[in-house]
DNA sequence: CGATGCGTTGACATGCCTCAACCTGAGTGG
DNA sequence: CCACTCAGGTTGAGGCATGTCAACGCATCG
């Protein structure tokens, strides 16, 4: 997607070291309530953003009124380094969310003054690139079951690298939310959650809290295989 | 997609402007009968590749033996650009292709000296993104017919700005590449192309030839707004 | 206490997949 | 020239997965 995760990079030791980042240091906290939009589809591309609490929806309505969501950011997650002069897609906070910002423009200076840091910011554009078309080879081909599975799997990884059986992991966003990103019905992510219940992949706490059980089998289901 | 159109961009007056093109000038023609590979999935990337006549298919088996197809590459359209190193996909002349190979370190070496980082590579890159996230986007939420519509309107683009009433295409491909490019089956491809054909929509001259009799009604069904 | 929003489940309709048959055109060999 | 084969394309019949519509459970909130 066109997210950028920030996890393992962000917390580099030496402080002079220029990143992404770093372009957010200073600025100040930005909270917003759940269903409020930090941008809209359309507006000029100001600025970047940096997600540091909270989940944030980037959606889009389509033609007919479909609702399409192009993914969730969490926390360090940045948005917007691959927007051209107008945003493309509306982000909504999902839950109560803290968000920094850095004008575009500051990004643009920091890249033409740092040709070292160009080969990172390169290889970001391009795993965004591979992650979208990833994406969507994989869901384009797979069942409701299969792409509930992957979403779950991308969620988990949101937290540790590879998950755990006993890995408890949180939904914040509604059922609709993932519904409209899996390109499925809110009733059919439901009855996939409880297939997976059924099967014993996964074990559900509550709508929002769901737990890994057998991660060998969600890797299968999502179409990855068992090695890596 | 990852596959980059140069049509217009190629085409710009002042001969100084280092451009991607200009990374193949001077290299030899490479010609692959139908079939053929050009590369494959998982080898070194070691170069990137234009193509100069005929059309070539960039697939990847999934796990469980399905193929899904990435895209399809006509003349002047540049593959590898976003590639890490190795080939994520494989790339297979479907007609007579001619293709020229320029080396990766050659680009990278262009991206570390040119003063200006813009406009050669990071718009293009970025270009790839939105037309990964909005495929994805659009294609997750379609049906059948509409993404057959999709994938006819992106054959006539590559032909013309925008497709007139009368445009004749020609489509290489067996229809099975169709179907594992918009995660369909070869019959659902063809009950699709009669439907829009009895809609009047398009008309078949054989199953490779397809007049468009009304563009508007394409542009309607592919999910795009009639203005632009 | 009722109202509301969200999640879940059931009944039914529909769209796509599966399997099968048939058609067409291009080779190929008689 | 015809008969045959073969691959790709098209069409039909039936099954299954998903969408649609509806009902209900449950928690929150006024």
């Amino acid at each position: 997607m066109y997210v950028l995760k920030s996890a393992h990079l962000a917390t580099s030791p030496e402080p002079p070291e220029p990143s992404v980042e770093s372009l957010f240091d200073g600025r100040p906290l930005e909270l917003a309530p759940p269903g409020r939009a930090l941008f809209w589809e359309g507006d000029p591309a100001r600025d970047l953003l940096q997600v540091v609490r909270g989940m944030v929806r980037v959606q889009r309505i389509l033609f007919d009124g479909r609702r399409a969501v192009a993914g969730f950011l969490g926390p360090g997650d940045v948005l917007g380094l691959c927007f051209s002069d107008t945003y493309l897609f509306t982000a909504e906070a999902v839950t109560e969310t803290a968000v920094r910002r850095a004008p575009r423009a500051a990004l643009q200076g920091m890249v033409q003054r740092l040709p070292e840091l160009r080969p990172a910011f390169v290889d970001r554009m391009r795993d965004e690139i591979c992650a979208a078309q990833e994406q969507l080879l994989i869901l384009l081909h797979q069942c409701a079951d299969e792409r509930l599975a992957r979403f779950l799997l991308a969620m988990a990884r949101r937290l540790v690298g590879e998950p755990r059986a006993g890995l408890e992991l949180t939904l914040p966003m509604p059922r609709a939310d993932i519904a409209d990103h899996l390109g499925l019905t809110v009733e059919t992510v439901c009855r996939s959650m409880t297939k997976l219940r059924a099967q014993k992949v996964i074990r559900l706490l509550g709508p929002a809290h769901v737990v890994v059980e057998n991660p060998a089998r969600l890797l299968a289901l999502a179409g990855e295989p068992p090695g890596p």
